[in-house]
DNA sequence: TTTCTTGCAAAGGCTTTGCACAGTA
DNA sequence: TACTGTGCAAAGCCTTTGCAAGAAA
């Protein structure tokens, strides 16, 4: 099965319908490497308008199969979501994008909570930085 | 010493002029709170044009004694900064934002790099949640 | 049939740019 | 004086909204 499909059966399944334009978007996402802007989308898709393209991005976070990501110079990215809680790490050269998780972190925000009598309801990390091959390649 | 007068001293330490629009516009901003959006400094400074307030916000934000916040919503505030590196802590409900720091995260953050080959330059975290004023008055 | 979706186009919000004038060093 | 900085207004970019028409269940 491949991804776009899974997302169908999770949109069917949580009771949206499975329209030709979502199901297009999904295609095109899939082929779009592993992060992409919105008007990548847009352009991927010209059979299917500005307007659901971004309502369908927007559908597609709330279920949380895509996941938005903020670039280093604050544009928006989106990227469809492995299902583990996750954060990303990005080349700024390349602009290759990987997910890692962190226990660790986990454990970080737990204690900024405890020490601050916070209750932490969400967070946001990305990290930027070069790969190993952007490395190889420049210095 | 006030803040904005230790600001007015790296803008002409670092070659940059010490103009009315300027001092106006620190001056605004330290009497904005711990956190503010452009246009509330906009309307702060209604003798300054908006352009200026945008091309101040970068100009601060370059010589770091600005740092620029991604609120939950993926909205943009701006925070007179504290020298250190640090992290922000928002509260959900009444906005109050505190900064953080903690090694742990400077470890996690080189376990990432360790364990990708990455070299990191730069990240981003934000934490949302809380605070134990609001926890009391609404649970 | 009923309700959810779509496309189009327009509006919106926020930020940047162009340019001539003004102010600083 | 020379050059940086400013205001104004307009342009730009990205995203959302309104509404009538179309498609899924």
């Amino acid at each position: 099965m491949t991804t776009a499909e899974a997302i169908e059966q999770t949109l069917a399944r949580r009771g949206y319908r499975l329209t030709g334009p979502r199901r297009a978007l999904l295609e095109v996402m899939s082929g779009l490497g592993d992060h992409f802007a919105a008007d990548d989308v847009v352009n991927a898709a010209p059979a299917v308008g500005r307007a659901t393209v971004f309502r369908t991005l927007k559908l597609l976070q709330d279920l949380d199969v895509v996941c938005q990501v903020v670039l280093e110079d604050g544009a928006t990215a989106y990227r469809l979501a492995p299902d583990e809680h996750h954060h990303h790490l990005l080349c700024v050269e390349c602009s290759e994008m990987r997910d890692f998780s962190s226990d660790d972190l986990e454990a970080v925000i737990a204690e900024v909570a405890r020490r601050t009598g916070f209750t932490v309801e969400a967070h946001r990390f990305e990290v930027y930085g070069r790969c190993p091959a952007c490395q190889a390649r420049t210095s």
